[in-house]
RNA sequence: GCUGAAGUGGUGGAAUUGGUAGACACGUUGGACUUAAAAUCCAAUGGACAUUAGUCCGUGCGGGUUCAAGUCCCGCCUUCAGUACCA
């Protein structure tokens, strides 16, 4: 019999699917185990290799922990709201639903023929409305909460307003916008109920304000900050703007200091950890005032011959900024200014205004791209004021600059050139002072930046101080003086929430007199309406401007033609006019809401009372196991903790960090085939030929490229018609091909599709290369031509156990060899897949399996464990040839081997002999003999007695089971 | 610039954490089987000299520690990834 590995899968996944062998309870006796992998966003172009890389690790991994007696959870689902079906949408006016329920499909399909042991009841889609309804409730307890920072933590927005009610607000400490006004509780009681609503708006974790936001006009929508690479769309690469604009966002800052700690306390890669860290950004120093001074203002005021009144307004200027380094206070040369800070236009001095402007408008042309491909370029403008400094009260000149920044801490630093390169480049350039204020430092060539190694000068108060006393010294004078305090900054920015789109899920929210008002959960979900064309309106408002039963009537409760209500822009209507009809939100979520919850959801994924019950969160816990790209780092990984700490903080899941163990898997690259075409003919070279030529190169599909590098023309023809009447200079018979090592991509021609490897050799030779291709973590090119060894691999298994008689395996008692064989080989499986290094356990599998085969075993008790040890990674062969053996059910829920250690353990062994380091030959040694006994043999031994031509060793290192080393 | 990871045969990659470097696989070469090809099997395969046994050199470069270094320490170089005027 042969192994015919197409019939074979085939029929497992069958027997898998039908007697619903992966299917996870919740309820067990047995401990639990939950491996997640990245839900796919299900594209039309469907699978290629690369993807199910993390898939079979991480189901390598759930097949084990089966083995090893654990429940285990191995959910898959897809994260089916998206750009390019909306985009699909717009060009073909085909639903976005039908779209992705077609990839669906076929993602399906794909999957299902790699032979993954997903558990498929608890499939979930985040387009799907029983799914999204818990979206929409997530984000009502959002909007219904605010941040207490004294508790550290988020709680009922109810409560908050009971606070307002009794004491107004001046002792909350809550994170909320920054320009919140202080109120008494008699004024809270007095305010009309807009007035609160509004108030309340400021201190919600999700919340509806005129922000700055990135607006990205070819994709008719806003972006946050993640989907924003060098200054473009992440997707489709096209321009980005600063826009005003009234959007939803969420108060990821308020959990800022909790995202940072949480880190330490999870089994995250490294990178990972650290780009988060970056990400949040956060910098410990000291917030300073400096007073602008007015003299200075009010002399050019009285020179211009303006009202005197105008000094009193200069006179409450102040510049706030922000420093990590307040010991270098005074070090302080200059101020600047970002060009956009709103104090700028009030300061200038009237001969320095054409200047400054002419400064602003000169940097408001250059793009966010420019500015930052441009950073040498110094450039800046003096505005002719001068601030105070608060311990010298000597004047400071105050200039813009476009190397600060508007959207960072304050907009405005306090220059000290010699403490950073920046401020000294930039005083070098304009000419401005660079006192020093190090001891010992020479700052003639370059400012000195090293905390650790400070000793401050030329300092007042603080002279010869380190970093940290001084800074302490100096935050302390500071607050004596009400102009500065201790100050935390980080880079963070609140989460902008609304995108301008269809595909999305759509807010539970309708508007009464401009003011949102959150639909009750009961009548959720709120589904998608339906329009007629996926672009945005007329006038400019998203797609959903377009339908039109897109209202909510509150005396029915759902969701009504809007008819009676125009869509305009919001709070233009007041309550009665339209009987309890109210507009709902136009705009829909962002790609992250559906994908910062369902690994919960996946626990007890068809409840319709509750996002999930009690009893399924109590018993699944957290994610032990995830494993994705690291692509999310500051996305979806993120977003799903802040989520993950809210839900924490309100009760409903029992850890405040949603994955234990995550790991990232490297990328499967593409490995592209190029022929060379000499210049302005329709000739060929073969790679090794090309140098004497003018070639250009071109890239063909790799599908026709064998092992070696060649290329089958006839193929190639077929490929291509301008290769029908091309001539081909071959080099001893065949056309070799160059080859370049890129992501995989339609355009490159070098995408391999799994279905093709499926059927050429099976799932499990898939499964194995993958593996087999080098560590989990690493990026490393795909190359079908090496997938013959572990094919070859699998053809051997099957002969240890089948030939043309049939079942060769035998009840014979298993010799020494055997047994060592079989017990090395569960050892180092054991410990590979618990290091994740998947690629050796092939390796090990190859050696077992040529040795078995050497020893022409044929003993049962060794070949079914064995079986077990590799139906991990190649399940379906693994299922047929433990049935072979007269075994019922899936190999899937058998124990996993037990190691005995006593097979490994030999009488003896050849130690390597070695002279001063150096080895020269082996000896058989027992391996019970003590130390001085090995040494005593070893030196009799006739080749040491030779090597050593009468000399006496120095000294002889015995290592046990190791080496012999003679010094001498 | 900063942060992180990594440099080992023609290629992908091993190396029990300081103990025989190059496991396993691809590729290449030679051989067996075959009319032939494919498939399969066997042998060789880091380099140089010797082709009988052997010797020397070899893990990016230069030092160091050690009886012993791919592994540890110091100083460089290169590549990849992330991030970037963050005050």
């Amino acid at each position: 019999m042969k192994y015919n590995f197409n019939e074979i899968e085939a029929k497992w996944q069958k027997y898998w699917a039908e007697n619903q062998t992966f299917k996870a309870e919740n309820k067990s006796d047995k401990p639990k185990y939950y491996v997640l992998d990245m839900f796919p966003y299900p594209s039309g172009a469907g699978l290629h290799v690369g993807h199910p890389l993390g898939y079979i690790a991480s189901d390598i991994y759930a097949r084990y922990k089966r083995h090893q007696g654990f429940n285990v959870l191995h959910p898959q689902g897809y994260d089916s709201f998206g750009l390019p079906a909306e985009q699909y949408a717009i060009q073909t006016g085909q639903h976005p639903a039908i779209t992705t329920k077609e990839n669906i499909a076929t993602y399906r399909r794909q999957l299902d023929q790699i032979g993954f042991s997903f558990d498929w009841s608890r499939e979930v889609r985040t387009s799907d409305p029983k799914y999204y309804k818990w979206t929409q409730w997530i984000f009502i307890q959002l909007f219904e909460s605010w941040f207490n920072y004294d508790t550290n933590k988020a709680e009922a927005i109810s409560a908050l307003i009971k606070i307002f009610e009794t004491e107004g607000n001046a002792n909350i400490n809550a994170a909320c916008d920054d320009d919140i006004e202080l109120f008494t509780a008699e004024a809270w009681n007095n305010f009309s109920s807009k007035e609160q609503q509004s108030i309340l708006l400021q201190y919600r974790l999700t919340y509806l304000a005129e922000t700055e936001v990135n607006w990205c006009p070819a994709l008719g929508t806003v972006l946050a900050n993640d989907e924003i690479v060098n200054g473009v769309s992440e997707r489709g690469g096209h321009p980005v703007v600063r826009k005003k604009m009234t959007q939803w966002s969420m108060r990821i800052s308020a959990y800022a200091e909790r995202l940072l700690q949480g880190l330490d306390t999870i089994d995250w890669t490294g990178s990972l950890k650290e780009s988060q860290r970056n990400w949040i950004g956060k910098s410990v120093g000291a917030s300073v005032a400096f007073n602008v001074i007015a003299s200075e203002a009010k002399q050019s005021a009285n020179n211009e011959n303006t009202d005197v009144t105008l000094s009193a307004v200069e006179e409450s200027h102040k510049i706030e900024v922000f420093t990590t380094r307040p010991d270098t206070i005074f070090g302080v040369s200059f101020m600047t200014l970002a060009p956009e800070h709103e104090l700028v236009s009030k300061i200038t001095t009237p001969d320095q205004k054409a200047e400054v402007e002419a400064y602003i408008e000169a940097t408001a042309k250059r793009s966010e791209r420019d500015r930052m491909a441009d950073v040498k370029t110094i450039t800046g403008a003096f505005t002719g004021a001068y601030a105070e400094h608060p311990f010298t009260k000597a004047p400071i000149p105050i200039w813009i600059g476009d190397y600060v920044l508007a959207g960072y801490g304050t907009g405005a630093v306090m220059s000290v050139p010699c403490g950073d390169q920046r401020d000294y480049d930039f005083a070098k350039h304009f000419g401005i002072d660079i006192p020093n204020i190090f001891e010992g430092i020479d700052i003639s060539e370059v400012a000195f930046a090293d905390k650790d190694k400070t000793v401050i000068a030329n300092s007042d108060f603080i002279n010869g101080m380190n970093y940290k006393k001084a800074t302490k010294r100096v935050i302390y004078e500071l607050e004596q003086l009400g102009q500065g305090e201790g100050k935390t900054n980080y880079r963070l920015r609140d989460a902008v929430f609304s995108r301008q789109r269809y595909w999305g899920e759509p807010f539970p929210v309708y508007y009464v007199n401009g003011m949102p008002q959150m639909i009750d959960a009961k009548y959720l979900p709120i589904e998608l309406p339906e329009v007629e064309k996926y672009l945005p309106t007329e006038t400019g408002e998203p797609p959903l401007g377009n339908a039109t039963v897109w209202a909510w009537d509150t005396n029915t409760n759902q969701v009504v033609s809007n008819d009676l209500v125009i869509p305009t822009e919001r709070g233009t209507r007041d309550e009665e006019s339209h009987n309890g009809i109210y507009p709902l939100e136009l705009n829909t979520m962002p790609g992250w809401a559906g994908s910062s919850q369902y690994f919960n959801r996946y626990m007890d994924p068809n409840n319709d009372e509750a996002i999930f019950s009690k009893e399924a969160i109590d018993y699944w816990q957290q994610v032990d196991l995830y494993i994705g790209g690291s692509e999310h780092a500051t996305g979806h990984l993120l977003y799903s903790r802040f989520w993950q700490k809210f839900m924490f903080d309100k009760g409903y899941v029992n850890h405040d960090e949603f994955a234990k163990k995550l790991i990232n898997q490297g990328m499967i690259l593409g490995t592209s085939a190029i022929v060379y075409r000499i210049s302005g003919t329709n000739k060929y070279v073969s790679k090794g030929l090309k140098g004497t030529y003018d070639v250009e190169e071109l890239r063909v599909d790799v599908n026709m490229v064998n092992a070696s590098d060649e290329i089958n023309i006839e193929a190639l023809q077929k490929w291509q018609p301008q290769f029908n009447d091309a001539e081909f200079i071959l080099e001893e018979g065949k056309y070799i091909v160059g080859r370049e090592v890129e992501k995989m991509s339609k355009r490159w021609f070098n995408v391999v599709n799994p279905d093709d490897i499926v059927t050429d050799y099976g799932a499990d030779s898939l499964r194995l290369y993958e593996m087999f291709l080098g560590p989990l973590e690493q990026y490393k090119p795909w190359n079908t031509a090496g997938i013959t060894g572990v094919h070859s691999f699998l053809k051997k298994l099957w002969k240890l156990y089948i030939d043309d008689n049939g079942l060769k395996v035998t009840d014979a008692i298993p010799t020494k060899d055997n047994l060592k064989t079989l017990h090395k080989t569960i050892k180092k499986v054991q410990e590979d897949i618990e290091n994740f290094s998947f690629n050796t356990s092939v390796s090990t599998f190859m050696i077992a399996v040529n040795e078995l085969t050497a020893q022409k075993c044929n003993s049962k008790e060794i070949l079914e464990p064995l079986l077990v040890l590799i139906s991990s990674y190649a399940p379906h062969i693994a299922e047929e040839l433990w049935e072979a053996l007269g075994n019922e059910g899936s190999i899937a829920t058998v124990p996993f081997p037990e190691f005995n250690e006593s097979h490994l353990v030999e009488s003896s062994k050849n130690y390597p002999i070695s002279f001063n380091g150096k080895m020269r030959f082996t000896m058989e040694l027992p391996l019970d003999m003590s130390k001085d006994a090995i040494e005593a043999a070893v030196l009799a031994n006739e080749k040491t007695q030779e090597q050593l031509q009468g000399r006496t060793p120095k000294k002889v290192i015995v290592v046990p089971g190791k080496i012999v080393n003679i010094v001498g």
